[in-house]
DNA sequence: CCTAATTTTGACCAGATGGTTAAACTAAAT
DNA sequence: ATTTAGTTTAACCATCTGGTCAAAATTAGG
């Protein structure tokens, strides 16, 4: 076969996602991804020279997930309000499909810091990008015109994030808190959240006289 | 002495802490925490027969920190308005003091949830209290009398405990991002936000005729 | 003091874990 | 058919890890 190698690859990958993301760095153990993958432990070595060298690239990807409708949408022509509702609905559809990766990529992020240094290192383009101060930028310049409220931006989009991923993180906690761990129920709160949210950060950021 | 014994517990629990909460249960060695104790790796199981055990022991002090405030606040008699902004206020101070116990939360009880149902069964009280329904009693009861705006109890005690929690938890992220891993920046943005996050809630709730 | 109970320690163990190696297998190229 | 390069495997290794145990040290009571 030609490519009898991407596939087991591809496989490797897929296992050591389940795995790292369930498990964690600390938890996940080489041989039950290979077992996962269906294949030899030492064909992990093979591929991925170390356990941490396959975390990284693991960890990697479940960010870059992320990323791109992230810069999509924040650097877009639209209005501030427009963006805010599509990132929203954006993200909340994008979390419904990858639980697993915020508490992920917190946790390893606690654990290590540095990890965000190292992606940023190899992917100088994120930073240059100059996300944030674009948005700031085009938050500040709606406020002048009084489209928006006096805001500032890191606080916004520190609540826009938090409503989105704190609700996914936290499911353990506030399912069996406020819904006697009923994951049906819980489904459907996170469906209705999503025009909640909406509304609440839209209502918090409307100028009073509109 | 007389209480030899007790000391050592309370170093064994401290240590413990300190490096459960940092490296997670999987992450922790018995070695460490007996290092860090400053005591022989048996005595740690003299007193706590297994890893499991003081674990156990460690989550349910560190879950319980959150619990009698929250507790006190709910059930007291003030109106919903003012349990907020003393909600907000109360637990972003409790944070600053105790920043490691939310990821930590979040992180084993998405590896385990089950250690929630283990916590429930051993504190009964803290189900029967009911602190959800009669909460949300005075949440719809307000609502009737035009106090606060129809909302969901449970949507926003969500959005509260989010907004309060996400910044400490994904602080590396964040700080990362959008403060250039500034630390002293951003323990100032902390501060700030006390009064953003108590505004940006009541605005939200507040009748629009108000 | 002497004794019994409790606390603390050093040495040790079995199993797990990340990683290595040499050999076997596969498939394409000559 | 033989060579060559890449892929896969079984067996193995050194180290780490949670946990045990018997003996030593300390403490409290009579």
């Amino acid at each position: 076969m030609v490519n009898q190698q991407k596939d087991t690859e591809g496989k490797i990958l897929d296992a050591a996602k389940d795995v790292f993301q369930q498990k964690g760095m600390t938890g996940a153990r080489m041989q039950e991804i290979a077992d996962k993958a269906g294949i030899n432990k030492a064909l992990l070595h093979y591929y991925y020279r170390t356990k941490e060298k396959l975390f990284e690239k693991v960890f990697e990807i479940a960010f870059s997930i992320f990323i791109p409708r992230m810069q999509e949408i924040m650097l877009s022509e639209k209005p501030v309000f427009e963006k805010i509702e599509f990132f929203i609905e954006s993200y909340m559809d994008l979390l419904t499909k990858h639980p697993y990766i915020p508490g992920f990529v917190i946790n390893e992020l606690n654990r290590n810091p540095q990890i965000l240094v190292n992606i940023f290192e190899k992917n100088i383009h994120i930073k240059e990008n100059k996300l944030f101060e674009k948005f700031d930028a085009q938050i500040q310049a709606e406020v002048k015109k009084g489209i928006i409220k006096p805001i500032d931006t890191r606080n916004l989009m520190t609540n826009v994030i938090g409503l989105i991923v704190f609700p996914i993180v936290a499911r353990p906690i506030i399912q069996g808190i406020m819904f006697d761990n009923d994951k049906k129920q819980y489904d459907a709160f996170l469906k209705q959240r999503k025009d909640f949210v909406k509304e609440f950060i839209i209502n918090s950021i409307k100028p009073v006289n509109a």
